[in-house]
DNA sequence: GTTATCTACGAAAACGTTTGAGTGTTAAAA
DNA sequence: TTTTAACACTCAAACGTTTTCGTAGATAAC
């Protein structure tokens, strides 16, 4: 096992100060050349790399930037790590990926450990522990330690930080107009409770769409799903309600889902009851992943441009990272969202 | 900005020395135990918490494993993830995660980067690149440096270190098996081509099963998929050439996918030849994940168990993390798959 | 009264790097 | 001849810990 080589060992070995080879390998014009370009071949064969913990500690500051996440085994989140890591690996930062699992105390464990100088900021959506519980010191902490912290899709507006949100309600809106504009005229709606802020907002944005259209807003064609932190028994629960619904209200001629798996639920229901999409109900879903892109028939979704709100987030954060001291007022950056339509519209 | 507070500046404020400070934080005996509860008090009314880099560099160790995969938007690895975060949280270690996007020039930069002390060992999932070049340098080294380094499903034999693999071939075997018992005797085949080595494998486990259950092996049945770096070129082509063969040869009465995009493909394919699914032709894939879950009809599919993998992976690191200096020989851990039986078949 | 043993703490090296200040030599300027 | 300046380095502190060794003072043993 051959050791790591450090500015000391090429120091002896030459029978130079470290200081000098430290200089001569920042090619520093205060060594003379000749002794320069002995220490920098002597380096180069031995593969010199210099040791980035030593570098973190001298320079207080360590290159990467901690993500947390609910989860990773999902299309958006999975996506907003890529653009994360897109424009972190361009810059010269490392992604150190922590998991909250949705639990508020993950959360805050994660961020403590993290925050015990192993980054230089945070980019975080919060579980929806946290979300419940409106306990946002962990946050506070960090930042007032000085880390830089930017909050995506599911924020906060108490904390006062960066953030990048989608425009959730902006894109339901379109989604349920995008219906509309098909002649759809009963359109259920499969939403979240209300503390989830996204379903919140997406429901807002079909009110909104419904009644700009001067269509009648019927809350029996409001599903709102509770949610069990167990979905294996939640979705054939879903499935049952749809199925109640659509038979109890047999106008229903469209479906807007606020995420792909109640879209998925919705599609098998009326797959099952032979009502064929779209020709007798449309469906629309948000969140523009693999469910959609290969269920029969491929769903028409709006899509956040994920990848978008992940690079977005990065340098935000990577700017506060680099002007430092900027005691710049946080901003939010908007993502609008787009509608792709598919075989289901 | 709340400035992070030091064992020197609590040794200051106290009028002791820092290694009276640290000693007393670790509550030894060494010191007394009035002086012991003064300093413990301090800091935990200052909140203090041990700068973690500087722990590193007097430890030589960071606690932090690196993975390096293909790519994050993608079921199977982020499955794997989320197991290796979970053991490796449990044992107090944290996780950088890094995407070679299956190139292997960002795989090498990657490693290097991630080697130069940031991280104490690897796991990770060779990129297409590297698995075309062959060149597996940038591995080799880093294991000379010390650096345990755990190859999970895209493994090459050439590395000598521990690895977690699938049973692609006993998987496949399984599945066309599964198929066999269900009175299916002409199946096709949608496979990769050779070089990527998971579809080799599942080929083979395949061709077993076929030619163990007395069949006729018929190479016309056999489809490796062009692999274009442009999947959006890639499937109409795919659901052309599918398209062909089940025209071309009507007595198919079953397709084996050796990955779900193939699968969804397929049924794609046959929804609109109105050929049902499972009566007339059943379909098996590869890989339990979402699309098999939430397609219409839900597919039978070989599941790999890829969070297993992702603990045992961790597992393994961290055991030789912690039995330092130990030269065990490197072992493969085989993780079996299973069938999971749903409407396709 | 001398020596040995505790007790309670401090000094300093070490991890690997950066960097400003200092130093000895030589050569040019005054 | 003396001063100054340039050159080519080295020293040492600093980043925040841990840990080994040392030691002053008190008590106990002989």
């Amino acid at each position: 096992m051959k050791q790591k080589i450090t500015l000391k060992k090429i120091a002896q070995e030459l029978n130079v100060s470290i200081s000098t080879v430290s200089k001569a390998l920042k090619d520093s014009t205060e060594i003379g050349i000749e002794t320069r370009e002995r220490i920098q071949a002597f380096a180069k064969f031995y593969n010199y790399r210099p040791n980035n913990i030593a570098l973190s500690l001298k320079h207080r500051k360590t290159k990467t930037i901690g993500v947390i996440i609910p989860e990773v085994v999902h299309y958006f989140f999975a996506q907003v790590i890529d653009g994360i890591e897109k424009v972190a690996s361009e810059k010269g930062y490392n992604v150190i990926v922590a998991l909250s699992n949705e639990s508020h105390e993950k959360e805050v464990i994660n961020m403590e450990t993290l925050a015990d100088s192993l980054i230089d900021g945070f980019i975080l959506s919060l579980s929806k522990g946290t979300m419940q519980s409106q306990d946002f010191h962990h946050i506070d902490e960090v930042m007032l330690q000085g880390m830089p912290v930017v909050l995506f899709d599911r924020i906060a507006d108490q904390i006062r930080c960066d953030k990048v949100v989608v425009d959730d309600t902006q894109g339901a809106n379109q989604a349920v107009k995008h219906l509309i504009v098909k002649g759809r005229k009963n359109i259920l709606l499969l939403t979240t409770q209300d503390y989830i802020t996204v379903g919140r907002l997406r429901t807002q944005g079909y009110i909104k769409a419904i009644l700009d259209s001067g269509l009648v807003l019927d809350n029996e064609l409001i599903i709102k799903v509770v949610d069990t932190h167990n979905s294996n028994a939640a979705l054939p629960a879903l499935e049952a309600q749809i199925e109640k619904t659509i038979s109890k209200f047999p106008q229903i001629d469209a479906i807007f889902a606020v995420n792909e798996i109640y879209a998925a639920a919705a599609l098998r229901v009326l797959r099952k009851a032979h009502i064929h999409v779209p020709d007798e109900i449309a469906v629309v879903c948000f969140t523009d992943g693999l469910i959609s892109k290969f269920s029969t028939p491929t769903l028409t979704t709006v899509s956040q441009h994920s990848e978008e709100i992940g690079k977005k987030a990065a340098e935000i954060l990577i700017n506060r990272l680099c002007s430092d001291d900027n005691e710049a007022p946080p901003k939010t950056e908007v993502i609008k969202c787009t509608v792709v339509e598919r075989e289901s519209t």
